[in-house]
DNA sequence: CTGTTAGCGCCTTCAC
DNA sequence: GTGAAGGCGCTAACAG
C-alpha cells in the first residue's frame, strides 16, 4: 500500500482539457455544461478513480452532508433501531451520520457535542432532553437543525420526536386496572440513568393512585435492562410477595426474562401470574404466549427525526414536537 | 436560533492578544507557549465558546480524526455489538466512527466506501473480505489500514479480524456427533445474503460427511434472521421429518425461536429435540435451558479492528490476520 | 457554456 | 516564544 496520493480536482481537470471549475460542476450536477464535456470529464474521472476531497469542498461551501448523532448507548436494540430509522431517512439524500455514544453520562455527551460540531454538520440529533447548558449554548450558537429523541415531556431546542413516556406509564396502569388487575409488582433497572424508564415508572405509580391502588411490590436493579437480571429479578420479586397478580416491567428485555422464570418455574402466564412490558420488541412477540406490551416506535421516531432536520428551519423558530405515539400490545400475558 | 455565527482562530487571537497561530499551538498542546500565554488563551476560547473547525484543520493538515465504518446491517444486534467494539477503541483516542450501513449490497457499499473516503478518514472498516473490484481499488489507494472485519476465511486488503465460519460449522458437526446425534437437521435464513452463515452451513455439511452423516432435513427462509422466522421454520421442518434428534440453526435468534417453538409444541429440549445455535447472545442464554451454541466475540472483534488500525503500517506491507476464535458454549439443549 | 479570481479556516514553514 | 506568508482542495461570485 503506498502513501496517499490521491488526485485532486486540478488533476482531473488538466487529463480532461478542461478547467477545475467545470470538473466541479460536472460532478456536483450543476446545469450549464455541456453534455459533451460532461462525458468526457466523467470517462477522465471513471478512469482515474478520482474520489472528490468534501473536506476541502465543505470547507468552500460552508456546508457538509454530516448528521452528528449522539446516542446514549448501542448494547440495548432500541438505540440500533433509531440508527436504522435515521440512516434510512439521510441516505438517499446522501447524508452522512457521524455516531457518537455516551454511556448515559452528560459530561461525554459535551464533548461529543463539540466534537462533533467542529465538522461543520448539517444538523445534529441527540438523545433526550436534558443535557448540560455548555452542551445547549453550543448547540444554540450552531445554528443548525437540532432533534432530540425520545422523549416529549419537556420543551426541546428546535425538534423532538417521540413519545410521553410519563403517559405511556399512565396508560399501562389504566390499561391494566381495566382488565381487572389489582395486585401491582413492578421490576425495573437503572433509573437513575434511563430517565425515561424513570419517567414511565412515575407514570404507572400516577396511575395506579389515580384508580386508588399502588405497587404492593418493586425491585430495581442497579445494572441496565437485561434478560437474565429480569429473569433474576422477578424470581426474587415474587419470593417476597407470594400475592401478585401482575408485574410490570421496566422494558421488553427485563419482562421476557420474567416470562422465562415463569416458564422455568411452571408458573402459568396471565392465568396465574400477568406480565407487562415496555417496546413492543420482536423477541417478545415470538415467544410462546406473545408478550403484553407497549409498542414504541423506534425506527419511525429515527426516520421522522431525519426527515425533520434536513427541512430548512423557519424564520419563525419555534420548537416543534412530533408525537410518534405508542400502542398497546394486547398479547397473551396480560 | 440564529445564522451560523461561529468564531474563527482569528476572533480568539483578536481578543486575546496574541497571534491565530498561538492560538492554534495552545489548542494543539504544541510546546513553545508561554505559560501564561497559553492560560489568558484557554480563558478567552471558554469565554467565547469558541469551537475549532475541523474541516479546515484537516485540510491543512491532511489528517482527520474520522474513521469510515462500513455495516452490513444494524437490525441484528451482532453489528451494533461490533460496533460497539469499535466505539470503545476509538473514543479515548478521540477518534470518530461515521457509519454507512450496506444491507449487504456490495454496489451500495462501493458507494459508502467512495462517499466515507471523501472525508479523508484516518482508517476505513469494513465487514467481509468481499468487495467489488473499484471498492478495492479506492480503498487500495487510499493509502490508510483498512480492517475487514468477521471472517477470515479469504486474504484481507490489509488487516482481517474475525473467525473461521467455515471452521466453527465443522466444529459444530464434531461437536454433536461426540454428543451422540446423528439425525441431524437445519434451519436457516437467507445464505445467498449472509455469506458466513452459508460458510457456515458448508462447514457444518463437512463435518457430517467426515462423520459419514448428512442432514436428513433442512429448511431455510429467503428472509433475514429473526425469532420468528426460527420458530415457524422449525414446526415445519419437524412436520416433514419426525426422526430429527437435533436441529441446527443459523443463528441464536432462529435457535430461540426453535425452542419457542418447543415450548408451545410440549418438545423437551435436548431429550427429545436437541437444538443448537451461533452467536452466543444474552438472550439464549437468559432460556430456562440456556441455548447450546458457538459463541462469536463480537465486541472484541470491533475493538481489537479498532485497535489495529490506529497503529501505522509498518513497511513490509503484509496482511495481517488476527483470529478473534469462538468458544462452545455446551448449554443445556444439545 | 466556460473560465478567472478570491477566499473558506486552519496549519506548515520559515523568519524574527 | 511568537508571528507573517503561503497554501491545503474546493467552490461562490462574477466575467466573458
Amino acid at each position: 500500500m503506498t502513501a496517499r496520493i490521491s488526485y485532486t480536482l486540478a488533476d482531473v481537470a488538466t487529463r480532461a482539457g478542461v478547467s477545475e471549475i467545470t470538473v466541479s460542476r460536472v460532478l456536483r450536477n450543476k446545469a450549464s455544461v455541456a453534455e459533451k464535456t460532461r462525458e468526457r470529464v466523467l470517462a477522465v474521472v471513471r478512469e482515474m478513480g478520482y474520489v472528490p476531497n468534501r473536506v476541502a469542498g465543505t470547507l468552500a461551501s460552508s456546508g457538509s452532508n454530516l448528521v452528528g448523532v449522539v446516542l446514549p448507548s448501542l448494547s440495548n436494540i432500541v438505540f440500533p433501531d433509531v440508527l436504522r430509522g435515521i440512516h434510512a431517512a439521510l441516505a438517499p439524500s446522501g447524508y452522512q451520520p457521524v455516531v457518537g455514544v455516551t454511556d448515559y453520562d452528560q459530561e461525554i455527551e459535551e464533548q461529543l457535542v463539540a466534537s462533533l460540531l467542529s465538522w461543520q454538520p448539517a444538523a445534529m440529533i441527540l438523545s433526550g432532553l436534558h443535557h448540560t447548558s455548555y452542551t445547549v449554548e453550543m448547540l444554540r450558537r450552531a445554528g443548525v437543525r437540532i432533534a432530540e429523541l425520545m422523549d416529549i415531556d419537556a420543551t426541546p431546542l428546535d425538534i423532538a420526536v417521540g413519545m410521553s413516556h410519563h403517559r405511556a406509564g399512565i396508560d399501562t396502569a389504566r390499561y391494566l386496572h381495566g382488565r381487572g388487575y389489582r395486585r401491582f409488582g413492578y421490576v425495573g433497572h437503572d433509573r437513575s440513568r434511563d430517565l425515561r424508564a424513570a419517567r414511565r415508572y412515575e407514570g404507572l405509580r400516577q396511575g395506579l393512585a389515580e384508580a386508588g391502588l399502588s405497587l404492593e411490590g418493586e425491585i430495581a436493579a442497579a445494572a441496565p435492562s437485561s434478560t437474565s437480571a429480569g429473569r433474576e429479578l422477578l424470581g426474587q420479586l415474587l419470593a417476597a410477595h407470594r400475592d401478585l397478580d401482575v408485574v410490570v416491567f421496566s422494558n421488553d428485555d427485563m419482562a421476557v426474562g420474567g416470562a422465562f422464570h415463569c416458564f422455568a418455574a411452571g408458573i402459568r402466564l396471565r392465568d396465574e401470574l400477568a406480565l407487562f412490558g415496555f417496546n413492543g420488541l420482536d423477541i417478545g412477540q415470538a415467544l410462546p404466549q406473545p408478550l403484553s406490551t407497549l409498542r414504541s416506535h423506534r425506527f419511525l421516531i429515527g426516520r421522522t427525526a431525519a426527515e425533520m432536520i434536513l427541512e430548512p428551519r423557519g424564520a419563525d423558530a419555534r420548537p416543534v414536537i412530533r408525537d410518534t405515539g405508542y400502542d398497546i400490545i394486547e398479547g397473551e400475558t396480560a
